[in-house]
DNA sequence: AAGACGTGGAC
DNA sequence: TGTCCAAGTCT
């Protein structure tokens, strides 16, 4: 009687605290074991226990700057296999990094890719730098990148902050403010919740979080080991966050593009400017893509005199930031025709070999009529 | 500090 | 089909 009385007293006492039903502070720990059973393998990761050399997370990290996992696989394993050490790397030219990097995107990041390596074996005799501020200092690696490396490779106390934390954490806590004016508040939160220990696990344990349960839509709120502490999901409005400043979209630009073989089989192709969209790529030749292109004033645009034929239809193309409709111009020269000036021949056989961005590839393959890079981007028939 | 900077996949 | 978005950085 009196023991029941007193373990009554006891679990009143210990219990009244939580009876708010507010939601108890989330557990670093509750995340590591969820990641110990659900991690996901990848490429780059590690067996559990493990660790990553530096030179492969940071170069994983790099080609996974808004780009999906799936997509990121081959070319990792491509890199790593032509160039297996930072040294390596960083003794390749910069026009082979960007024909391995070709279909990739934001070709900006390759060229970093390439100036961080000569960087990384120049200044720091080519062990990469353990610090978040030496980290940050290298071409290309920003506060994530920075973060993710430091954490991963070396186990630094930082929380790298990506699309898939940031909708973790404001979902954990219900931030009503919108991105990107919510960052600096996301990284408080995030390191707030950062274990003594194991923060590369910490790190890739958020991510895959945000990846696998805590997904844009249909987040799987029952899987989740922060189910109790998350208030969006205790007001049900997990799917709401995190909120987004509206962003506008591009107009339309239009162009002509000039595809000419010769009739030994080579291409006329050229190098885009140092600088802006694409820039050090490889094109065929073509117009300005402007606002106002002129179809009827195209072939004023063209490389070389010829009979050119207007191929039906258009190639359609969306970058980041705006839409291309591009006409393609086709004709065929004598093996005696000569490259105009910063242009070049090349062969068909190996224009795959090209640094051609994916807009590039789609010109060709509707010039020659053979498979888009991508499916249901091109329009057959237009008029 | 807002805009430039690619691409492919999911729904 | 169109829209969103994926391990962001640089200027």
């Amino acid at each position: 009687m009196l023991l029941c009385d007193m373990l009554w007293a006891m679990s009143v006492a210990v219990r009244l605290p939580r009876r708010k039903k507010a939601a108890s502070a989330p557990q670093a720990a509750d995340l590591l074991a969820w990641y110990d059973r659900h991690r996901r393998v990848m490429p780059w990761r590690a067996r559990q226990g493990e660790r990553t050399p530096p030179y492969a997370v940071w170069l994983s990290e790099i080609m996974l700057q808004q780009t999906t996992v799936k997509t990121v696989g081959p070319y990792f394993e491509k890199f790593l296999t032509k160039w297996p050490t930072v040294e390596a790397l960083a003794l390749a030219s910069l026009d082979d990094v960007l024909r391995a990097w070709a279909g990739l995107g934001y070709y900006a990041r390759a060229r970093n890719l390439h100036a961080c390596a000569r960087a990384v074996v120049e200044r720091h005799n080519g062990i990469f730098p353990d610090t978040i501020e030496g980290l940050l200092a290298l071409p290309g690696i920003g506060d994530y990148t920075a973060a993710a490396v430091g954490a991963i490779a070396f186990d630094a106390p930082a929380v790298p902050v990506d699309g898939n934390v940031e909708r973790v954490v404001t979902r954990l806590y219900a931030i009503e403010e919108a991105l990107p004016a919510a960052k600096p508040k996301i990284k408080e939160l995030a390191t707030s919740l950062l274990p003594s220990q194991r923060s590369g696990d910490f790190a890739q344990a958020l991510m895959d979080l945000g990846a696998t349960i805590c997904s844009p839509k249909r987040p799987a709120c029952s899987l989740c080991p922060w189910h109790e502490p998350c208030v969006a999901r205790a007001e049900g409005r997990q799917e709401e966050f995190p909120h987004k400043a509206a962003k506008k979209e591009g107009k339309l630009r239009r162009g002509a593009a000039f595809v000419v073989v010769r009739d030994d089989g080579f291409i006329l192709l050229r190098t885009r400017p140092d600088k802006g969209l694409l820039a050090q790529m490889t094109e065929v030749p073509g117009t300005a893509w402007s606002h106002d292109f002129n179809l009827a004033d195209a072939e004023a645009g063209a490389p070389l005199k010829a009979g050119w034929r207007r191929l039906p239809g258009v190639v359609e193309h969306t970058f980041t930031h705006f839409p291309l409709e591009l006409t393609v111009f086709a004709a065929r020269v004598p093996k005696s025709s000569k490259a105009p000036k910063d242009m070049r021949w090349s062969a068909v056989k190996d224009v795959h070999d090209e640094a051609l961005p994916t807009v590039m590839r789609k010109v060709l393959a509707h010039a020659f009529a053979m498979p888009a890079p991508a499916r249901g981007r091109l329009r057959k028939s237009a008029r």
